[in-house]
DNA sequence: AGACGTACCTGACCGC
DNA sequence: TGCGGTCAGGTACGTC
């Protein structure tokens, strides 16, 4: 589910409202959702006190000063703030803060992990190690992605998808960003040109940075810190539109829906396809 | 090294 | 109503 919007409205929904706080009590539920020891990890984090949230492409943390508690989300993963004992099904881990307030992570399919590190040590951690660049980091620059992709002949969707290249997109975002660049999802990586890979970038931050400010996309599950649905749905041009006309202006395309790799891609054959392009 | 297929889970939805 | 099949927003791992 959650891509770099969503997660960072998760963020931004914990920040506020976690900061200062000690870390009072720790129950986990399940081990098998945390990469690492579950025992370190209660251990570390007990009595510490949060002082920063941060993200890089799905990945979130809260810092606190000797540990960090890092936390992927996966398919169907939500953080989300408690005020009273109940707790949903599938939730795995709950954090009590110092005023009574809980964080808790619920996670159904358990796709998801949590892991404890040392915030010195940040990327060496299992859910750091392998993530590049954050999409929306202004290093991404054309010829960033451009050094990378020329090692690769697989589709610029599935090149954009690696999260080792540039981190925080996933299948809904990256069908309505090339959409809006007007680019196949089918082009090779390695075929992309300097004037194309600018206008990949631009648009995906045009894409995240509005998608960030509608709090998110929810398809089904996706919901803020606060419980609240995402509003980025509405704005979709391709994903989930098989069958309908184009929203490109004086484009008559019909959205194709075919499946790379194992996923649904949504695309417009007219307007994305490169060989009508000049 | 890069590309590809598969596995990991549960819940929602569809057709019979 | 109930059952089986299919699909889902992500990533890791093994194999070629």
């Amino acid at each position: 589910m959650p891509e770099l919007p969503e997660v960072e409205t998760i963020r931004r929904g914990l920040h506020r409202r976690v900061i200062g706080q000690r870390i009072a009590a720790i129950t986990l539920n399940r081990t098998d959702i945390v990469a690492g020891d579950p025992e370190a990890l209660v251990a570390s984090l007990q009595s510490e006190i949060i002082c920063d949230t941060g993200r890089r492409g799905k990945v979130l943390w809260l810092s606190c000063d000797s540990a960090a508690l890092g936390v992927h989300l996966g398919m169907s993963g939500r953080l989300q703030l408690a005020e009273d004992e109940s707790h949903p099904e599938h939730t795995h881990l709950a954090i009590t803060l110092s005023d009574g307030a809980q964080i808790l992570y619920v996670d159904p399919r358990r796709f998801g992990r949590v892991e404890c590190f040392n915030p010195q040590h940040a990327v060496a951690s299992d859910l750091l190690r392998n993530v590049g660049i954050d999409a929306l980091d202004e290093g991404w620059t054309a010829p960033v992605l451009l050094e990378a992709a020329t090692r690769h002949s697989i589709g610029l969707k599935q090149f954009l998808l690696d999260q080792s290249h540039v981190a925080g997109l996933g299948n809904i975002y990256v069908c309505e960003i090339l959409h809006r660049a007007g680019q196949s999802p089918h082009t090779p990586a390695c075929d992309v040109d300097r004037e194309q890979a600018q206008r990949i970038i631009d648009t995906t931050r045009q894409v995240l940075t509005e998608a960030v400010e509608a709090r998110g996309t929810t398809i089904s599950d996706h919901r803020d810190a606060l419980g609240r649905t995402g509003g980025y749905q509405e704005y979709l041009c391709v994903y989930g539109r098989e069958g309908e006309v184009c929203t490109v202006e004086g484009c008559s395309g019909v959205i194709q829906k075919v499946v790379d790799a194992g996923r649904s891609t949504y695309f417009c054959p007219l307007c994305q396809d490169c060989s009508t392009r000049v």
